[in-house]
DNA sequence: CGATGTCATGACACCGATGTCATAATGATT
DNA sequence: AATCATTATGACATCGGTGTCATGACATCG
């Protein structure tokens, strides 16, 4: 590979001119530059980021640690792989800005983080970015607190500057919204209470309700499911049941997830329930390989990964300009999806079979 | 940041001795190991891999150039994440060699992939990988030649190394199989003919059924969807009521892939049919998140993503170690996984509905 | 016209590791 | 006892860039 000093060689220049026209930063003659520019462009030169780096003791490196990529496969129920949305965003941010993002991989266990750290380190990444796969609260290791770090979907106890999905806002908008398309017996499958979000949700369903004021009834928010294990199947065929067995049973139901609510699909169907007709159904993550392809096409809420990850890359990069962090969690808002898969009672008009 | 010298003079021993403890690469005395390694304890010293990099002229930086990451949402239809596994896959085998994965993203633009060589250029990647989407054809810029490279989920005309799913044997399985189970009306919903695994397929699906001597009906095989619009809902539904209005209707459908037949699923139940009572459904990808979650769970053929990634790896590794490399693109295989939504005529005594 | 400022360029040191060579001390061998 | 091999350590150069400082050639200004 071709050195800086080869160019210079090439071009009859010492290598520093090769240095300035290389980086623009002192005035350089026109001839110099045009003999200095042929000469790295015939010998193929590309500078070596090395030796930058020792010299300017700035990586430009920022190293992201995700579980997200090599998940373990023992618990695929949960982790859609959309939480690579949070890697997609920060990547774009990343590009903007020129620095080079270094993705690591815990390979499902935990215990690899402390070594990943080792890793950045040794290529004085500037920052870090820890992303989670599903909304939840972890604990870093103590090495972890020498580098700037941002959580991504996931916070700890001590305050580490967080970006995390606004699980209660977003299920209040969206029993606000059915609330506003007529329901009023509206049930909440929660997601088992493992996920710190099947409590936020909860509370924003609560919220929506009572400030409609629709009196809270227990019999339409079944206990939470109890595993994520291939039992599901049948606790969430019981739970379908009873609701559908109750004096008023609802008219729409709330999934825990987008996932869930491909289940029920199936559930509903093999009961010979028809989707909007005889049952609304609505979801969560707005995971849209399953809620557009699904028939009909479900409503749901987002889960605003791309922003979550924009969010988190310009934190930690506002952290590495001025060691300045926020105290308080980023709540990201994700949007309302409203699809067929709901029945709106006051446009009875539209078609409801349409996508 | 500490340096090695930091670390030699709190030890009171020259640098090359802390470099010795450091590398082991040759006999330190008991006593001066135990100062330095004390030192670099106390200092929390990191060696900068940028030195090490100068120096070695080594960078252990394998490149991945993926669309898989942030894929551009225009065309959300086929590009489902799970290609992300095989990201996975040369994950897992780099973090086992040691070797450090630097994943750079086209952003859904080819146009980007000059400037991202670039700067695996200025990293001094021993090597890239390039990850596609989904199994196509691609043209490299002239740029891409200079280093070894490997083509995952992607081919192109100067015969760089490649790795394939073997998408014709894959559905040749899924008909075997499907035969075996006593299927003779086997229909097939390709995929837009653009997409190379259609052809592929198709003729796996041709083999299959003249080696058990069924001759091949072409109402079975309706003519590929056009493209991948919201319309393919209406073209769908136009070829399913084609196949059930046949004299002979087929007793399975096998699908493009999962996602068209999470598609199937709905129309088909908004018929009235039942699956796998009234007909069988067979995907294609063995996307876990559709056919594990469907009711009933789908049969299906894996694209072997993960090893395909391993493939990819161990490859690029070899070709950085040796400068060979093979002519033939490497075909892996996938599985067939056979779940309910297909019926087994030979052991109709099974339970319909387990998962 | 001499002083000052800007342009254009090069010599040299330095960033933080490690390879090479040198040196001293110790132990083993004849 | 002299020689040789091995152990333990350090001085120094080097990798490929860039920051600092110096230098010479012009141009400008009072």
């Amino acid at each position: 590979m071709a050195t800086i000093y080869d160019v210079a060689k090439a071009a009859g220049v010492s290598a520093k001119t090769v240095s300035r026209v290389l980086n623009q930063d002192a005035p350089v003659g026109r001839e110099t530059r045009e003999k200095v520019e042929q000469a790295i462009h015939a010998l193929g030169y590309v500078p070596s980021n090395a030796a930058r780096m020792m010299r300017s003791n700035r990586s430009g490196i920022v190293g992201l640690i995700t579980g997200a990529i090599s998940q373990t496969s023992d618990n695929p129920e949960l982790t859609g792989l959309p939480d690579l949305f949070i890697v997609q965003g920060i990547q774009q941010v990343m590009a903007a800005q020129k620095k080079t993002l270094m993705i690591a991989d815990t390979a499902g266990s935990a215990d690899n983080i402390p070594h990943l750290l080792e890793t950045f380190r040794q290529h004085r990444a500037e920052g870090i970015i820890y992303v989670a796969d599903y909304h939840k609260q972890i604990e870093l290791p103590e090495t972890a607190k020498s580098l700037p770090i941002v959580l991504a979907n996931c916070f700890d106890t001590r305050a580490t500057p967080a970006v995390l999905p606004d699980d209660k806002l977003g299920q209040r908008r969206l029993v606000e919204r059915l609330i506003k398309a007529g329901h009023h017996r509206i049930a909440l499958l929660r997601l088992p209470e493992t996920f710190v979000a099947s409590d936020l949700r909860f509370q924003g369903y609560c919220d929506a309700m009572s400030e409609a004021s629709i009196p809270f009834d227990p019999a339409l928010v079944p206990s939470t499911l109890q595993d994520d294990d291939p039992r599901q199947l049948g606790q969430l065929t019981e739970a379908l049941k009873h609701l559908l067995n109750l004096d008023q049973p609802p008219t729409v139901i709330c999934c825990g997830n987008d996932k869930m609510a491909l289940r029920v699909y199936g559930i509903l169907r093999s009961m010979g329930l028809n989707i909007p007709e005889d049952i609304s159904i609505a979801g969560y993550d707005n995971y849209t390989l399953i809620a557009e392809t699904l028939y009909p096409a479900l409503t749901t809420v987002e889960l605003p990964y791309r922003d979550m990850g924009r969010q988190a890359a310009e934190l930690i990069l506002d952290m590495i300009k001025q060691a300045d962090h926020p105290n308080e969690p980023a709540l990201m808002q994700g949007d309302v999806y409203w699809r067929s898969s709901v029945t709106d009672f006051f446009t009875t008009n539209v078609k409801m079979f349409q996508q």
